[in-house]
DNA sequence: TGTACATCAGTGAACGCGCGTTCACTGATGTAC
DNA sequence: TGTACATCAGTGAACGCGCGTTCACTGATGTAC
């Protein structure tokens, strides 16, 4: 009712730019929904996207250079989805035990509501064209860097010097990668298998975990 | 001069079989290069392998059936090279300290001696088609297991089941297969950089038998 | 509010190209007698 | 050892196809007056 100018009316049709917008995104999502069914980003054919988009080949060329630079956005959302995560992750209440479980168990929910993300990133992370790869390594070094930075913001490790704990937080996140590519294997609807999996990673964590607490500059085996 | 009829000599001209056998290694040789030239196994056409290797395109059907049976082969061939170097790493004298060290010196030369295959794996594990991703990934298990059969027979983790050890040796190959990726990528002739990320391996490994040494089922923060 | 013009997302047709695959072939190697 | 025939790795030409990219276009939306 009170409705006037200033925000428009969502009655009328959209405006010329917004139905650009959407387009771009059906554009997006053509693409991951090709990656969902199993093709790889790089093999993806103009053609092939602009088909699944319902639109003629040359329309592409209204929003993207090439399926390269569609790709380097597809990137840019999973940085945003890996921000988010950790934001989500931030919110685990520390108060209670079993940290390491909940944490795992909100990740798994987070690669399954973001499935055809982690499909992209985990293919193209090694197979891809080589701007892609280095666009997607980028994401997962910033993301590395911010847990490295929570941890500290927690006052965990404390005695680890940052270089140390960078690293730590790389192999957890190579450690959580890898078990994206397993939740995502997973066949639909088997909790035990599913179940069975989630206790492996939380293992691995641990492993991880308590040698990084116990980890000193050349310990055990060095002879000057 | 004593050679006669049993093994054949070799100044005569080499048997049909023997040139077929010839042939096939340089279309085997030709897909490899290309990868190292940058290219995805998955992306080469079977045209393209087929010039780089000098001959005419259809030539290509008297070897294999399709470049994923061609792929399938070259997995085949990094099995053998991954046998070898477990091989090779048993006999890193165990009675001189620094074990580890040693044997991430061991693997760093192996790698790079071995580039193409670990260029071909690293790229095709995660990227590749579905059957050649399978392969590879047998091929990986079957590494884990011979590792994890090394630890028990030299007494290493004696205390851990043999599911948990195997996991362990999962995180261990997992860590390889990342280093592997970097010493890659290393620009060649940068003794320093290469040190350094040799250290940081040796940190990453460092870490993980510490864990695998300290981890009990369900230690600190569960509650009943 | 109404009119005249500009913008531009999406169309339809066409191009040249490299692809996988087929076919009938050639000529050297291998085998049987 | 010599001859006649079979095998088969590699050739050369051709095919139909989907690709990326170009062009001139259409018609709805947006803007200026």
């Amino acid at each position: 009712m009170a409705d006037h100018e200033l925000e428009p009316a969502r009655a009328d049709a959209p405006s010329r730019s917004e139905r650009k917008a959407a387009t771009r995104r059906v554009l997006l999502d053509a693409a991951l929904t090709l990656v969902g069914e199993g093709r790889s980003f790089t093999s993806l054919a103009l053609r092939e996207i602009a088909r699944q988009a319902g639109m003629v080949p040359n329309a592409f060329y209204r929003h993207f250079r090439s399926t390269d630079e569609l790709g380097l956005e597809l990137v840019e959302e999973v940085g945003i989805t890996l921000r988010r995560l950790l934001r989500e992750a931030r919110q685990v209440e520390l108060a209670q035990g079993d940290i390491l479980r909940r944490s795992v168990r909100v990740y798994q929910a987070y690669v399954k509501a973001n499935r055809l993300q982690f499909l992209f990133i985990s293919s193209e992370r090694s197979g891809g064209s080589r701007v892609l790869r280095l666009a997607i390594r980028n994401d997962v070094t910033h993301f590395t860097n911010e847990m490295a930075q929570d941890f500290r913001t927690l006052g965990l490790y404390r005695e680890l010097p940052t270089a140390r704990l960078q690293m730590v937080c790389g192999l957890i996140v190579m450690t959580m990668l890898a078990a994206a590519t397993d939740i995502l294997d997973l066949p639909p609807e088997q909790p035990l298998l599913e179940h069975e999996m989630a206790e492996n990673f939380v293992r691995q964590l641990q492993i991880i975990l308590l040698g990084a607490g116990q980890w000193k500059e050349r310990p055990a085996s060095h002879r000057p």
